[in-house]
DNA sequence: TACAGCTTCCGCCAGA
DNA sequence: AGTCTGGCGGAAGCTG
């Protein structure tokens, strides 16, 4: 028993590698390869920028759900709840995080009208998402490569070299946000199946939801739905659902002064002790225990 | 698609 | 009074 709790303690902590990494420095970037395993849904300070090399996955950012395979971008603002999944081997990304402040220095340089975040991506949303063509990809995956080899590099030039790498990237997003078509791929019946039901959990989690309620808004056979569910985002209905409430609280914990019963209930956990149990065990710790660590000042 | 068997969840109560 | 833990039984979810 104590040594699962000493794992949602990492997990925990797993959270807050983003926040520390941007704490050091205001970019990073790293290349990855192999699955995804199962992790949680989450959010973090810091604009991500994902971008899939080869093999093919999902991404849940709030209520959406994206295809990844190679050539796909995504962009996720701060502090956007998101979670990337593929379960195959053959999965390679590059993850790049620009930390706020350092990004609104970049944007007053070069005199953008509105947030950065707003400028990156392309108007009010918190999140969105593109396909490459192979030379756009290859433009994205250079850029990148740069960024993460002068990160472990002792060049004295080294801060200028990224802000280069970094203008590169940004140049490339421009030029997708204007591009006339934005190519929407189409995506198959299945996936537009498990976008609905994404969409809709998201907008209803607060309430009961059920699998049976989803079957009647979705008519397919219910166990083609909690198959093809879990194959697409990794998360089974019920784990998908206890990961929005969670991050509802917490967000609310951080928030507000709420109390516990209003925490509970304005996140969909009918039951307050119900609550504390799922909080435990999947953050390690209790709800104040958030409260305090979000609101100390760091 | 239907179902059996197993696991996990959820709401409730009691108590620290 | 508010926060948190433990345990229980029925309900619901999940897998093969």
């Amino acid at each position: 028993v104590s040594s699962s709790l000493d794992e949602t303690r990492q997990l925990y902590e797993k959270d807050e590698v983003t926040n520390s990494f941007l704490k050091r420095h205001p970019v990073h970037c790293e290349f990855r390869t192999g699955k995804l395993p199962r992790k949680r849904l989450h959010f973090h300070e810091g604009c991500e920028i994902y971008l899939c090399l080869g093999g093919s996955g999902s991404y849940i950012v709030e209520e959406k759900l994206y295809p990844l395979h190679a050539g796909t971008l995504t962009i996720i603002g701060p502090n956007v709840v998101h979670h990337p999944y593929s379960g195959e081997d053959s999965f390679s990304r590059y993850i790049l995080t620009i930390d706020e402040a350092y990004l609104a220095t970049m944007g007053q340089l070069c005199g953008w009208k509105i947030s950065p975040f707003g400028q990156f991506l392309g108007g009010s949303s918190t999140s969105s998402h593109y396909f490459l063509t192979a030379a756009q990809s290859e433009r994205a995956r250079s850029a990148a490569a740069g960024l993460a080899e002068l990160l472990s590099s002792p060049d004295p030039l080294r801060e200028l070299a990224m802000l280069h790498r970094l203008t590169e990237v940004m140049l490339l997003i421009g030029e997708l946000q204007h591009s006339p078509a934005e190519q929407q791929l189409a995506s198959g019946a299945n996936e537009r199946l498990i976008q609905e039901v994404v969409a809709c959990m998201a907008a209803s989690y607060r309430d009961q939801i059920t699998i049976d309620g989803l079957l009647e808004r979705f008519p397919v056979s219910r166990s083609k739905l909690l198959q093809l569910f879990k194959a697409t985002t990794g998360f089974t209905v019920t784990q998908l659902l206890t990961e929005y409430r969670l991050n509802q609280a917490k967000r609310l914990l951080a928030g507000t002064d709420w109390p516990m019963t209003e925490i509970a209930a304005q996140s969909g956990f009918g039951d307050l002790s119900h609550f504390y149990h799922v909080f435990r065990r999947e953050s390690g710790i209790t709800p104040r225990q958030y409260r305090q660590k979000a609101l100390a000042p760091r």
